[in-house]
DNA sequence: TGCAATTAGTTTACATGTAATCTATTCTCA
DNA sequence: TGAGAATAGATTACATGTAAACTAATTGCA
């Protein structure tokens, strides 16, 4: 594997090539990843993207306005309301209107999806046994230390250019 | 404070809590980088995976069939076909079906493309210093490393479920 | 030789990510 | 108090990722 990604790059500096690397090599991860959680969602009616919006929604434990469960997906404003919109036609989330900002919408999840996380819960924690499980304790801390370290370098620049 | 020692006998599985915290952050950096690097192309014009199909193409030196694209972008099949045909369109490649095998299609990349790309590659070198260049050289080889030990847990297992 | 299995690519249907623009409300402050 | 700025969402337009089904050409092999 680290063979067939150093053969992709251009041999330049010794340096940029080792930053192209690791972003080539998180890409990769990451996709690779996505498609099995995207997969095992998908069993259960639903994609990453709609889980992680129920995940939030049970995490806070009681109703949120749309932009604050968008706020923490990361994701631009816009795709939101789709997103919204499909859960609520599938029954998985209520929209009700705040009386006193009127502009806010608030977002509920219902029982029907929280039985549906419920019955993720266990086959998830066994994928990300299956994905991580072969690395040491010692190994995933250092991983997230650093991916939290690269990301640094964008700190409080999330909107800018 | 509530203090450290009581923090960690609320632990229920650190474990799994570790591997969960890997992924989460392996979303968010890959998320905010690809947000950057998508800016970056989108000045020239180009998507990221416009970008990345070019790269490989001017890799190549010479037309490559597009499954053999697709295999590299770690993509599925079908997403190959609208994407080849929004590069036509821009004039960046150039189709053109084997007289062996009518089957297959090679696809070339162009002068424009090329010249296109030569005008990204300092910004973009740019771009991954200012993301990276943060981490000491030892960090990046690292967490390269440790990326690529994570998904060894798929290996040869890429279409399987 | 002839037909089933493969292979390369396309098409269709749908969910999503991104940017730009728009509407309805609320807030600020001269 | 009243107009402009700010805020919460929605809408539109387009590129993409994913799955499933389809076409055309080639291969394998009984």
């Amino acid at each position: 594997m680290t063979g067939r990604l150093q053969n992709e790059l251009k041999k330049k500096r010794p340096f940029e090539e080792m930053e192209e690397e690791v972003v080539l090599n998180l890409l990769r991860t990451n996709d690779q990843f996505g498609n099995r959680f995207g997969r095992l969602f998908r069993e259960y009616g639903l994609t990453s993207s709609q889980y992680n919006v129920l995940r939030i929604l049970r995490g806070e434990g009681k109703p949120m306005p749309s932009l604050e469960i968008a706020e923490r997906l990361v994701q631009v404003v816009p795709a939101i309301t789709g997103l919204i919109d499909r859960l609520e036609k599938q029954g998985l989330v209520v929209r009700q209107r705040c009386t006193e900002d009127r502009r806010v919408v608030y977002v509920e999840i219902t029982e029907k999806a929280l039985g549906i996380l419920k019955q993720i819960d266990k086959p998830l924690t066994k994928l990300h046994k299956r994905l991580l499980g072969h690395m040491p304790r010692a190994e995933l801390k250092t991983l997230s230390r650093l991916l939290e370290k690269a990301r640094q370098s964008l700190a409080g620049d999330e909107g800018g250019l």
